[in-house]
DNA sequence: TTGTACGCGTTATCAG
DNA sequence: CTGATAACGCGTACAA
């Protein structure tokens, strides 16, 4: 029997023949308790090895300190230093966290918020799956009064705060970047439309273009996922116009190596003859050849920010829901996959 | 308040004029049960939007369907993919895992445990951290009756199951590889000692020289931590030798990027004068210039196997903890950093 | 087949 | 300052 030696408040009350609940009051350090008593039951709860059971306290207290985690993929740095944040935050406030993946699937994604919910979660933060479309489950947390932020990638819901990456303004900047390195030929490599980043990152793209009248050429749009292979196949495509495209800029990291990969491949010399940038600052944009221009999102200020705005949340016990929407600004990082000022530097000398 | 719309079975026990443990049978199936009455039950359950509070039931059955994991950091290929094995066979049997990170302080770790064990978690998968000397914190686990099953790195407790990589074979496997490449000074960039897997990965290199009549030279064996920029040192280390090497082993992946890094900062060619294998099979070696050989740890396989043990381990309702040690086979990638035989076709050519 | 009554370990309320 | 008691929501002997 795995409770055999469970030690509980009423074992160290009867040791100590006192109540129960004086004990508990001990424990938890109540204002209300003589020093001596409390010092004693301190003692003894070491002695005997005793070990408050968050379950009954969370059951009783209608609170578990619990909070629930949702990101479609834990490996990937975007997700993981956010993650980092909000640990980094919250556990000085006495918080767990629960990490699920998504795997981005909607209907994994809602399995986790069912789990999270059962499991008496504090509050839950998130970023959605790429196949979420409906929002049922969200309403499933709103119905629940359970605390709920997005971060990075979030749905549009009435009430529900967020903590979001400026994704017009990243994608205007990279543009920009790539229109002053001299490019004028700019394909995007889009991510999925229906996820609000990569419909801001494409709009941000185009309104840069606009402003530097250069036309907008949709044949230079090509989307796809985070995957190595379709970036490269984006090449391909790229490759079969007549125009080719002097510079790339993709919304995804993998999808910038996929695609500068395949130009070497075609022995085109990167960033002479095409320039490209990503996005997520990957660790590894910084070491392949040649290391790759990303946008940092600043993901461990997103976790952190959205830890707080949970915080602010929990601490108003009015039932009144705020709405908190934080947007962060991106931070390119130039490196040589479009630096051709570096190239004109080493040629003069 | 949160708990203001939660519907208990004896909300549902009241609307249908049935006694709440009528309710709780028929929505635990319990064969003893008209169909009817289960029908209904399910049927006003659903209307009401009933939720199992998890937490009740888990104070009751002693058991709360929640294991966890303890890792060094989620963002490592290996040990995300682990879990994602442990996730893919344990989702299924109905357990939902919480993810630690020791960020490699054995202190943290031992918080972990804490906080895991006194959320009443049906069973601990971990992989020691780096700092983790000694066994207090391991004890506490075993003390509590928790199954535990250590991966990849672990520590000598006796009746802990644990799945591991060959770590010896995987050493020799890669010295082997190297001497048949030509190699005959070969130095090691060493995790630290006081982790099993290093050290016997370091025993394997030891033993593959050994075998192949090569004198182990202490000079070539550098300790490094899993940072790029130890990887750089090493190489500046070695390189101050009047001996250089002509092959470098390193016991992790981002070192070796490094060392590799430094080599081409040096004009040295890899793989033809200096050839370099990793370890781990990070995403990233196989992308870099030029791709690194590394050692895959099949870390998926990894963790189903650990989940199996643990299911094999809770089957088992006697009191007697069965020891189980799995160890798998390591799997060398070979890639250009040490294909020498890749170069003498195309000069050849 | 169903109802009654109790306990899981805590904390909160109300007396004293 | 402390003790007795109820309650959190559920599952389960025992009885009917």
């Amino acid at each position: 029997m795995k409770n055999k030696g469970k030690v509980t408040i009423y074992d160290i009350s009867k040791k100590l023949n006192i109540s129960a609940a004086t004990v508990s009051r001990a424990l938890n350090n109540n204002p209300k308790i003589s020093e001596k008593t409390r010092a004693l039951v301190a003692k003894t709860a070491k002695e005997m090895n005793y070990k408050q059971n968050r379950l009954a306290q969370a059951l009783k207290q209608g609170r578990t300190n619990n909070v629930g985690v949702i990101v479609p993929y834990i490996n990937r740095s975007l997700f993981s230093s956010v993650i980092r944040g909000i640990e980094e935050e919250l556990t000085p406030h006495g918080y767990h966290i629960i990490i699920c993946q998504s795997h981005e699937e909607a209907e994994n994604e809602a399995e986790q918020i069912n789990a999270l919910l059962n499991t008496q979660i504090d509050g839950i933060f998130m970023s959605v799956s790429r196949t979420t479309q409906r929002t049922d489950h969200i309403q499933k947390i709103l119905n629940d009064h359970t605390p709920l932020v997005f971060f990075d990638r979030k749905i549009e819901v009435p009430g529900v705060s967020s903590v979001v990456l400026d994704d017009f303004k990243a994608g205007y900047i990279a543009t920009e970047h790539l229109i002053k390195e001299d490019c004028h030929k700019i394909a995007h490599l889009s991510g999925d439309i229906n996820l609000e980043i990569y419909k801001n990152r494409f709009e941000g793209y185009k309104k840069a273009l606009k402003d530097y009248d250069i036309e907008f050429n949709p044949e230079y749009v090509i989307q796809v996922n985070s995957k190595i292979e379709s970036g490269m196949q984006a090449i391909d495509e790229l490759w079969n116009l007549d125009e080719k495209p002097d510079a790339i800029f993709s919304a995804g990291d993998y999808a910038a190596l996929g695609a500068m990969q395949e130009l070497r491949a075609r022995k085109i010399k990167i960033p002479q003859e095409v320039c490209v940038v990503g996005f997520s600052n990957e660790p590894f944009t910084k070491y392949v050849e040649p290391p790759i221009t990303s946008m940092d999102q600043t993901p461990l200020m997103m976790g952190k920010i959205a830890a707080q705005v949970f915080l602010e949340q929990v601490k108003e016990n009015t039932t009144i829901s705020i709405e908190k929407k934080v947007v962060l600004p991106p931070e390119l990082i130039v490196r040589e996959s479009s630096d051709r000022k570096l190239y004109n530097l080493s040629d003069a000398s």
